[in-house]
DNA sequence: CTAGGGTTAACT
DNA sequence: AGTTAACCCTAG
């Protein structure tokens, strides 16, 4: 029972997260995944990431395949009469955009053949598929009329020279635009929202009663950076770690609980409503607005599709380990544990540069060989003292880079090699420092299950924008190292 | 900025 | 000695 409430709490907090847009996106991922809401989702929940993602898509001005992807599951959780538009605007752009690509060495006839492409992928397979399926009014007249154009394309290049003037992505964000927007409205008020108003009488308007609502979601979103904390301690038992623990543990419970304002008023709502809600909330019709209620579940069907789709997004799934024993391993751990080991950890920023320093402070490492060829009494030697070491013959050449040092140790001496302005870029290494190989350092699960979700969000290649998008997760990476370890977590 | 090839260290 | 993950360099 108690389980139970916990995961419908779980569901209606992620739900308001998720459909509020202030709160940040990378934090609510958190939450799904410290969260004990069980699977599979409700419709409602996966709706409310589906148009996240989507929401996500327009802030980065993005139309692409995986856009018309998350319209499609949408459709197939709710039929939203104002997906259809968008469905269609979103499906031409795909079709269009590769020939408004200008590649550095790539001739129109390879625009034209991706163009080819996308027609037989989208027009001819897609749309069939649709047509076949329970939701085959997703093929709307405006689809079909697309289609024949998009065909007679291929046969016209005028035709297609006129679609690359077209507007087409521009058509396709305003339409995406609007169907959020109108989704927002068709899906009715978030459950605490719904919840506030029936229970307690708050009015949506009542600023001083939201902004409370927001002041404890918000302290909420802190604590549940310190509730994974307490989900990837290491354990002796590695494989354990591994297993990302979909429920929370004892500690992660009291965390929860320690929201007294937040969660006395969830408990609230559930005692008030062992029944079906109060007719103050549109409850009529779980599938599709406002919310069934009955004694503690307020899940609702789901589409199998959909429930894959939204775990890409938030992935929990066990997150594969690249090298599983040995000493490395164990000073992966340890640099976890200290990742999360701290209540609250400060910004990324703060933490970056000074991080690992406090860290050999704080955590011994024992079994870390050193592998500067310094002592810690060297390293505080003056720029002389350091280049009459480096000179030694028996010393490697600077340029065969093969010094390798923990950084925050590296705080003298100028760049042999490349000047300060690289390592400044590059984490884990000071930004007066010697050009020096960073420490080598294995990847946690949590940062390759992070890689793994980033990639099936923004795709593969985007590099720069998966490190923006967790830039506290990926501060000792740099855009490169995402790259080459998704080369080694893809590789055979 | 990214892809892809090269280098190095840490293993078996 | 061989293999591999992590790191580095550089062309485009």
């Amino acid at each position: 029972m108690c389980e139970m409430l916990d995961s419908v709490v779980a569901s209606s907090i992620l739900e308001f997260l998720l459909r509020r847009s202030d709160f940040s996106t990378s934090l609510t991922g958190e939450c799904l995944i410290a969260l004990p809401v069980s699977f599979p989702l409700s419709s409602r929940l996966e709706a409310s990431l589906l148009l996240r993602r989507l929401s996500a898509d327009l802030s980065r001005r993005s139309i692409s395949l995986s856009t018309l992807h998350t319209l499609e599951h949408l459709y197939r959780l709710q039929r939203f009469p104002s997906l259809l538009p968008a469905f269609a605007s979103v499906a031409v752009e795909c079709t269009v955009a590769p020939l408004r690509r200008r590649p550095f060495f790539s001739s129109s006839s390879n625009n034209d053949a991706e163009f080819f492409d996308a027609v037989n992928r989208i027009w001819n397979c897609k749309v069939s598929d649709i047509e076949q399926s329970e939701v085959s009014e997703l093929v709307s007249p405006a689809m079909r009329e697309a289609r024949k154009e998009m065909e007679a394309a291929v046969v016209d290049p005028a035709l297609r020279e006129e679609l690359v003037r077209r507007e087409t992505k521009e058509s396709a964000l305003e339409a995406v635009m609007v169907f959020v927007e109108e989704a927002g409205k068709e899906m009715g008020p978030t459950f605490l929202e719904a919840a506030a108003e029936a229970v307690l009488g708050w009015e949506r308007e009542d600023s001083r009663a939201l902004s409370n609502l927001d002041r404890s979601l918000r302290a909420l979103q802190g604590k549940i950076k310190t509730l994974h904390s307490y989900k990837f301690q290491p354990t002796e038992n590695d494989a354990e770690m591994h297993r990302a623990p979909r429920k929370m543990n004892a500690s992660g419970s009291k965390v929860l609980s320690d929201q007294g304002n937040l969660l006395d008023f969830l408990l609230l709502v559930y005692t008030k409503m062992g029944e079906p809600l109060t007719p103050a909330i549109d409850i009529s019709d779980g599938s599709n607005k406002g919310f069934k209620l009955t004694g503690c579940s307020s899940r609702g069907d789901h589409g199998e599709d959909g429930m894959v789709d939204a775990e890409q997004d938030f992935c929990i799934d066990n997150p594969t380990t690249s090298r599983g024993k040995g000493g490395d391993d164990k000073n992966s751990n340890d640099e976890f544990r200290l990742e999360h080991s701290s209540p609250l950890p400060s910004d990324a920023n703060a933490t970056n540069n000074n991080d690992e320093t406090d860290f050999s402070k704080k955590v011994s490492l024992s079994d870390e060989k050193p592998r500067c060829n310094f002592s810690d009494a060297d390293t505080t030697t003056s720029l002389d003292g350091f280049k009459t070491k480096k000179r030694s013959l028996m010393d490697r050449n600077a340029t065969a880079s093969t010094y390798e040092w923990d950084s925050g140790e590296t705080e003298f001496g100028q760049s042999l090699h490349r000047g300060k302005e690289m390592n400044k870029l590059r984490p884990g290494r000071s930004g007066e420092g010697l050009f020096c190989r960073r420490r080598r350092r294995i990847w946690n699960p949590h940062e390759e299950m992070t890689l793994r979700n980033a990639v099936v969000q923004y795709g593969a290649g985007n590099w720069k924008l998966i490190k923006a998008s967790h830039s506290e997760i990926f501060s000792k990476r740099t855009e490169h190292d995402l790259k080459d370890k998704w080369r080694n977590m893809t590789k055979f």
